[in-house]
DNA sequence: ATGTCTTTGTGAACGCGTGCACAAAGATGG
DNA sequence: CCATCTTTGTGCACGCGTTCACAAAGACAT
């Protein structure tokens, strides 16, 4: 079996933690909104709230970056947008192809917060060859066996994944063997890669799952049903 | 202005670190798997590589659940299954409103892993007036105005939002006022809640971001091109 | 120039999460 | 019934991330 990580041990990649890198594309959102109603400088404080994080967390993160502020006034916005978008590389060009041109993907292709960040979609792939040729956002579907020549062509370095479980880890091998670096993963399955290989996932019915455990314990504490709210083990009735 | 808090503090919910909380739903899906195969125990080593965790975190995250397992066995796969469905409240049925059918609302109108575990869209909702009637998954879309009436009826608790940003925070406030307590949210804002109310945000393009990061990362070290791989702090140019 | 006032940047403490390593528990075979 | 072997459950230590609280820095007014 390979490698299969996922999960790194949380290493700070050139000393920026992990949870503030996670954090800066918050940031980077936050502040082009300011930028586009042409505010000039914004203090941390207005900042964090407007990114939904704690001011102290925000002036941390961003001292990882150097020291872009000024005291007494607040962080300029256009400097802070252009210093967190080349720290994120969001100033080059990210060409991206889209594998899985289901409802998913399609939805993804049409997504504009891609194309607004430098992300451009080189090419959308799908195994069913009845959707080859297919506008999809302006952009003809193409079969699965052009793959490796596109992603070499284009010297594309990101994946996405928005095929079927049972799909996943094929095109994973196809675009790791094809030179892909970077996946971002939409199918519910773990995705075994080598070493040097990145994969971030998200997963649709997770995130639902996590909000049913916490309804549920909402609705034990309002109405007293069950978990008497207290922290016993509560050994199942049989 | 509203409290907003998205984030809250890692509360220990009823004594299950919410990290252990996030992971329940992998774990599940790696066991349901196994179950579909009628494999009767496995390991915790086994299900940590299947789940692609550390199996001593995973054996530590069932033993905040109870002593689920057998020494020198492993552990049943179905008791298992039962146990996890039952902590994460998927043994109920749990109906969610879908608001916002673009590319996106329909892709997870369709999502068949939301079926699967309990999640029953009980009704889409769309402001164009123009795409009510229409069926999605198998669904008709109905008007957005029938939110309130809908919410009610079917005493729905759980909304997903896939709107546009600029519509998200009105409609969560309607689903709220409506009594919808969790909320999970596609569009790219953050959202204002009263306390109480959970929301868990899926940002398509800031996973993509932060695989930028790294991958340019990759790139500067490989290539020596820029950012000298050391830790200094690396003042910019001009 | 000097003082005041605002806001940054960060030292330090704390708490959560992770992973090691091992003792306890139970299965299995003789 | 006893010995051996496998695998769980967890005590413990460590490191990352968060937050508080404050000193340093600079703007701005006088």
């Amino acid at each position: 079996m390979a490698t299969g990580r996922s999960h790194r041990p949380a290493t700070r990649s050139r000393g920026i933690p992990e949870a503030t890198v996670a954090r800066l594309p918050l940031y980077l959102r936050a502040l082009t909104a300011l930028s586009e109603r042409s505010v000039p400088t914004v203090s941390s404080e207005e900042l964090a709230a407007a990114a939904g994080v704690n001011s102290a967390k925000l002036r941390k993160d961003f001292s990882y970056l150097g020291s872009y502020g000024t005291r007494g006034v607040g962080y300029d916005v256009e400097y802070l947008v252009y210093q967190i978008s080349r720290e994120l590389g969001l100033t080059q060009d990210w060409p991206v192809v889209i594998v899985g041109i289901g409802n998913l993907g399609a939805a993804l292709a049409n997504y504009g917060g891609f194309a607004s960040r430098g992300f451009r979609v080189a090419a959308l792939l799908d195994a069913d060859a009845s959707l080859a040729g297919r506008l999809v956002a302006g952009l003809p579907v193409r079969h699965i066996d052009e793959l490796e020549s596109i992603v070499a062509d284009n010297q594309v370095s990101i994946g996405v994944i928005a095929t079927p479980a049972g799909a996943a880890q094929e095109v994973t091998d196809r675009l790791v063997g094809a030179g892909v670096t970077s996946i971002l993963n939409f199918a519910p399955t773990v995705l075994s890669v080598p070493d040097g290989v990145d994969v971030r996932k998200v997963d649709l019915s997770i995130e639902l799952q996590i909000l049913a455990f916490h309804e549920q314990r909402k609705a034990g504490e309002t109405e007293g049903r069950q978990e008497p709210d207290g922290d016993v083990p509560a050994v199942m009735p049989a």
